[in-house]
RNA sequence: GCGCCCGUAGCUCAGUUGGAUAGAGCAACGGUUUCCUAAACCGUAGGUCGCAGGUUCGAAUCCUGCCGGGCGCGCCA
């Protein structure tokens, strides 16, 4: 409920404390130098070492050679510049010019004080006020992007779980957050899927069943399996496939009746789909007349490896073909892949609904099209063409030319001299491909769309385009989202890929919305190794099922509750569905929680015993940490009740423990905002692990139920009430529920 | 060949963008329970931050060159 006899900048709020600190430094700069110093960073950080205090001020040293003063001068003069700060005790300084900074207690206390007391968990925010005005941004995250027809595996397992945490943290700053999931149901794929539902059609003639695809499958993968066997193989697999389509050359006899009336299931469709993707694997490169599949309605010979990607060119409407049915049925297989793909981001507790589905066919409009009679119909690439025309335009200190090379349309990429930024592996100029030679389009080609579609706004960002029909097709998907920030979490494999496309995209000046630059980033990040340090894979050497993964996750996780419970000494005991409860967060936290405390820039080694450890960074230590508290509240609520006395209690930080976690609670926001600027989900694991640290060693040296006096009862009861509320946030915002009992 | 990322304790990893004596967890050794959950806590030991130069008051961090590992490099996504 809104409270309008109170002003929004007297809502209690707790503020970061390092730009409070900043914003004293600098004050006393200004006083110490004068007006020179105005805006310079006051370079404050977290202290090194306990001992030096809270913060330190390293501005001494830097401002000592500009000024080409002694550093130990400056600091003093900054140190009498502060004079008698509420904030502070009295500076020391320190070394070559360190400006040691220790909080007056009281400022820690009445600043914790002031949070407001828990009204509605699910929106508590522990007075951590909201970004507002000009501050705000409407900022996309891009991630998780699984594919259509294939299950989703340890691969997406990152970026859904990173790109989570990014959308959490960013919308918590008050930031507006539209989330996308770029879903792979385009080009190829699209070719693959109509491809494995012709040969699920067409499989009885040959009296085939969906096991008998697998064989095929198994056969094809095999790695013993000589080069001789599997070109029989092909062959043969070549000759069905001639045969099925001389029944029906146009589809209209067989496929698309049945099409029409089909109701795929991912457990049909992903067999017929591997088939296929194994195929074309295995037939790539292998020159033989026999795996040539003629077409006699056409008049045109696919080799074995093209067809799927021939089928998804002619269904692209590259042909005069009529494809309703297939694009019918293209659209159920995406539903059924969907269904399966919400079913996971449910167990995994991410946010990611189907209303945030914005894959790679969403752009399509936006390209260009041949129409039925051979005309081209112009699209996003054409614009470029015209505004990356030679000799190009300037961005991020690059020069981006679009031209034809080699029939292909491309985006060159040099450097003021006029050398090129990228080279390929003959030392020769490596553009950006956003046309084939044959006018396909290709993934850089969505990507150059999908840029314009989320920077463009009607009114906030009214992009200029040349291309009459490229206008249109924009204004009927809405014109676009006027984003302030795109951020892509894809795999760091992909670096190369963004480094050109961020370039382009700048270059085209779309991203110029106003006075600033929307920003493009790319949260890359590292692989899933297994224990061998290699690619996690299963011992057949297929990828591991995101779905077994999570179930075994949560398997483990309930083994081990178990053995705890059949411990005579623990004092909780559980009922079964609390153990599954148990069982379900803290096996699937784990495994979130082991994903993001580590730096994503680097590979990451799978352990199922480290993630699942109580002791160390890991998601079962920090909700013990938050059950160990919430314990104490129920034990306190039984005999001392958490009321007015609690909720209005003034906190004695006396004991060094009770001062150094409420000093850790009170760095959330700061760890919140570097999150949110830095993308380092890891920096919030760092803080949480420190947090629950904090919270154990005040756990172990100031009893809270039995404390000395009925004030400190209420002091650390509140104390405990604030460090819960700040795991509970953090934990949300890594995407994992907090357990009153473990 | 070129580009990107990485190399930190026996192992797995932090290190918030240049700060003081480089930190955790595991493994090893020692201690803590009539006491709010011992799934915990405390302590000890363990390092030429791959190597060699350079930049400066100050480098694990920035620059150069090597060595070792991973990934990427035109019509796939």
């Amino acid at each position: 409920m809104r409270c309008k006899s109170r002003p929004a900048e007297d809502q209690p709020s707790m503020q970061s404390l390092i730009s409070q600190v900043r914003n004293e430094i600098a004050r006393a700069l200004v006083i110490a130098i004068g007006e020179d110093a105005r805006g310079v960073d006051p370079l404050v950080k977290p202290a090194t070492d306990a001992k030096f205090g809270d913060y330190q001020c390293n501005v001494a040293m830097s401002l000592g050679k500009t000024l080409g003063r002694k550093p130990r001068d400056v600091a003093q003069a900054v140190v009498d510049g502060l004079g008698d700060s509420t904030l502070f005790e009295a500076p020391e300084i320190a070394g070559p010019g360190f400006i040691n900074l220790r909080l007056r207690t009281e400022r820690l206390s009445t600043s914790l004080e002031e949070v407001p007391s828990i009204a509605d968990v699910e929106s508590d925010r522990l007075g951590i006020s909201l970004v507002t005005g000009e501050e705000r941004r409407r900022v996309i995250v891009d991630y998780s992007s699984p594919n259509v027809a294939k299950e989703m595996h340890v691969g997406h397992l990152r970026s859904t779980v990173i790109g989570d945490v990014i959308a959490r943290v960013i919308a918590f700053q008050g930031h507006e957050v539209i989330r996308q999931n770029h879903l792979g149901d385009w080009g190829t794929q699209f070719g693959m899927v109509i491809l494995a539902l012709w040969h699920l059609c067409m499989r009885k003639h040959q009296g085939e069943s969906v096991e008998d695809f697998q064989g095929v499958t198994a056969k094809l993968t095999d790695p013993t399996l000589d080069a001789e066997a599997r070109l029989s193989l092909l062959k043969q697999r070549a000759r069905i496939h001639q045969d099925n389509l001389n029944r029906d050359p146009t589809g209209d006899v067989e496929f698309h009746p049945y099409l029409t009336a089909l109701e795929p299931s991912f457990e049909t469709l992903l067999p017929l789909y591997r088939y296929v993707s194994a195929i074309e694997k295995a037939a790539k490169g292998l020159s033989d007349e026999a795996l040539l599949i003629h077409n006699s309605e056409t008049g045109q010979s696919q080799h074995l490896s093209e067809l799927s990607r021939y089928v998804a060119a002619m269904l692209q409407g590259k042909t005069d073909r009529s494809n309703e049915q297939e694009r019918a049925a293209w659209f159920k297989a995406k539903e059924a892949t969907l269904v399966v793909c919400s079913g996971i981001y449910r167990q995994l507790g991410v946010l990611l609904e189907d209303g945030d589905i914005c894959g790679e066919s969403f752009y399509q409009p936006l390209l260009h099209e041949i129409e039925v009679n051979g005309e081209r119909l112009p699209g996003v690439v054409d614009e470029v063409k015209l505004i990356l025309a030679p000799p190009g335009k300037e961005a991020d200190g690059m020069r981006a030319v679009c031209r034809e090379d080699q029939g292909a349309i491309c985006v060159f990429l040099e450097k003021p001299d006029g050398t090129p930024c990228f080279k390929g592996p003959e030392g020769d100029a490596l553009p950006m491909l956003i046309e084939k030679s044959d006018g396909a389009s290709l993934y850089a080609t969505t990507d150059i769309a999908g840029i314009l579609y989320r920077v463009a706004h009607a009114t906030e960002n009214p992009v200029q385009l040349h291309i009459p029909r490229l206008r249109e097709q924009l204004a009927t998907l809405g014109g676009g989202l006027g984003a302030d920030r795109v951020i892509y979490v894809v795999g760091a494999p992909q670096k190369l890929h963004f480094q050109m496309l961020f370039p382009t995209a700048h270059a085209t000046g779309w991203t110029r919305k106003g006075d600033r630059s929307v920003q493009l980033e790319h949260v890359a990040f590292g692989s899933v190794l297994g224990e061998d340090r290699k690619m996690l894979k299963t011992r057949s050497g297929d990828s591991i099922k995101l779905k077994s993964l999570l179930d075994e996750a949560v398997d483990r996780a309930r083994n081990l509750v178990g053995d705890m419970q059949k411990d005579p000494n623990r004092t909780t005991d559980l009922s079964p569905e609390e153990v599954e409860n148990v069982a379900n967060i803290v096996g699937i936290g784990a495994v979130k929680y082991a994903d993001l405390c580590q730096n994503r820039n680097t590979d990451y080694v799978f352990s199922w015993d480290k993630m699942l450890a109580m002791q160390g960074n890991t998601a079962p230590y920090m909700l013990y940490a938050y059950a160990r508290i919430r314990s104490i509240y129920r034990r306190g609520a039984e005999s001392a009740p958490f009321d007015a006395d609690v909720r209005n209690a003034s906190l004695q930080l006396n004991e060094p423990a009770e001062r150094d976690l409420a000093l850790a609670v009170l760095r959330l926001p700061d760890t919140i905002d570097a999150v949110g600027e830095q993308l380092m989900p890891n920096y919030l694991c760092d803080y949480l692990y420190g947090l629950a640290g904090k919270f154990m060693v005040f756990y172990e040296n100031c009893s809270v139920l039995k404390a000395p006096d009925a004030a400190t009862y209420a002091s650390r009861m509140r104390l405990c009430d604030l460090t819960a509320r700040a795991l509970r946030i953090g934990l949300s915002l890594l995407g994992i529920r907090t357990l009153e009992k473990m």
